[in-house]
DNA sequence: AACCGTCTTGACGCGTCCTTGACGCCGAAG
DNA sequence: CTTCGGCGTCAAGGACGCGTCAAGACGGTT
């Protein structure tokens, strides 16, 4: 869920982008004032703020500034005032962004996206999977036992990833030909066992008697943590 | 030294823009469609790109999700077309912003520094690796062996980069290939075997036994610190 | 026009990994 | 009790990828 900051001092701005951001799943924080809205961003972590300039009180490019001392959350800022020197001044303060009033929900929507698309580089995938024989580093692509690193071939560390990152499934045979070596060798079955033979040899602590990569005889195989 | 690619089929407005942005001392490229933008955004690594969406031939979004296949550069497209759902069919495919034409030149550039601002994340990251044969500073572009510099091509530098930047991480050739050579270099894996043998025979104590710069045969390279 | 550093391209040897077949074991079915 | 299919094991061949070297192409500078 990510969440969003909206300061402005006009109820009727505050009230039509809070019912816009909940409906698309935004979880929002809402501040009339400069002072109001450097602590809720302190207090609640944001991920992105929409800033009015025109506030009572503090300027709003002191806000920008207050924010950019201790956080690099993504400002967007709102402004009747469509003068360059005005957005220059907020740019260049430390805002990411500068829309003017009156803008278009939708537009601002889409910067909002931006902005946090940003924020969040990519698809963090859980990075290692523990069991008590072996450690599995799935974004460095390692495999570590008793402390010292496994050496896998690709297809060995291919087969092991699909398992692994399904953890207590049963992946069947079909499925692990068709990710590991191709749609075309749905019948190789032997790959299977020569290469989960392979696996258990390398990572299990008694091979013949395998406690996490399971056979299920005539269905597919199994990882257990 | 930040390098912008502009792409705008327009001359003129190529023009003022190389002008410009040359006086206030970044280094500038040009492209007049989008082909060419996609070719020279891969051999000269751009730090920002300003598009024009108005372009004769592949339209301006799939410029946008070309570069988005490989590169996280941030893009600000301009266009004469102020229409909502321009703005956000650029923005959703992956634009960082959007600015109207005819725009303002202080605030263009004022979106440009916030742009490359972000590009630039502050003092998070180390930015100088060592390890017991040689020393990275990132920030500087430098290598240290034994106290004095090595020399490094630019492509040697860039494939030492991404490396150290993911230390113990495994890369694999794909990946390489896409943020050193371009998205189009895919399959020339020989290329990574000349230039990884350069590196190690400039950085690692013994070549033929690379402590640091590791093959994962079938999968990628990694570094070892 | 000549030179230099850099990038590209091809060929070759070697080591590793994938493939493939054979064999024994076990449980289920006849 | 016998038969059969699925699974685990092992070993050998051939294919593939990697490191290495060197020559040619390219671009910028003098």
């Amino acid at each position: 869920m990510t969440r969003v900051l909206v300061v402005d001092d006009e109820p009727q701005i505050r009230r039509a982008l809070r019912t816009n951001l909940a409906a698309r799943g935004y979880e929002v924080d809402l501040a009339e004032s400069g002072e109001q809205a450097l602590d809720l961003a302190a207090t609640s972590h944001p991920d992105v703020v929409i800033l009015d300039l025109g506030l009572p009180g503090i300027d709003g490019i002191a806000v920008v500034e207050g924010l950019r001392g201790w956080t690099k959350v993504p400002i967007i800022v709102l402004s009747v005032r469509d003068a360059e020197a005005d957005k220059i001044a907020a740019l260049d303060a430390g805002a990411d962004d500068y829309v003017t009033k009156p803008f278009s929900m939708g537009e601002l929507l889409a910067r909002l996206r931006a902005a946090t698309r940003r924020g969040t580089p990519g698809p963090d995938e859980a990075p290692t999977v523990v069991t008590d024989a072996f450690t599995v580093d799935l974004a460095a692509k390692r495999v570590l036992r008793d402390g010292a690193e496994v050496h896998l071939t690709p297809t060995e560390w291919q087969l092991l990833e699909t398992l692994v990152r399904n953890p207590g499934r049963l992946i069947s045979q079909r499925q692990l030909l068709q990710t590991v070596w191709g749609p075309q060798y749905e019948r190789e079955t032997n790959y299977l066992r020569v290469y989960l033979a392979q696996l258990r040899r390398k990572l299990e602590a008694d091979p013949s008697r395998p406690k996490h990569l399971i056979t299920e005889p005539g269905m597919g195989y199994r990882f257990e943590a």
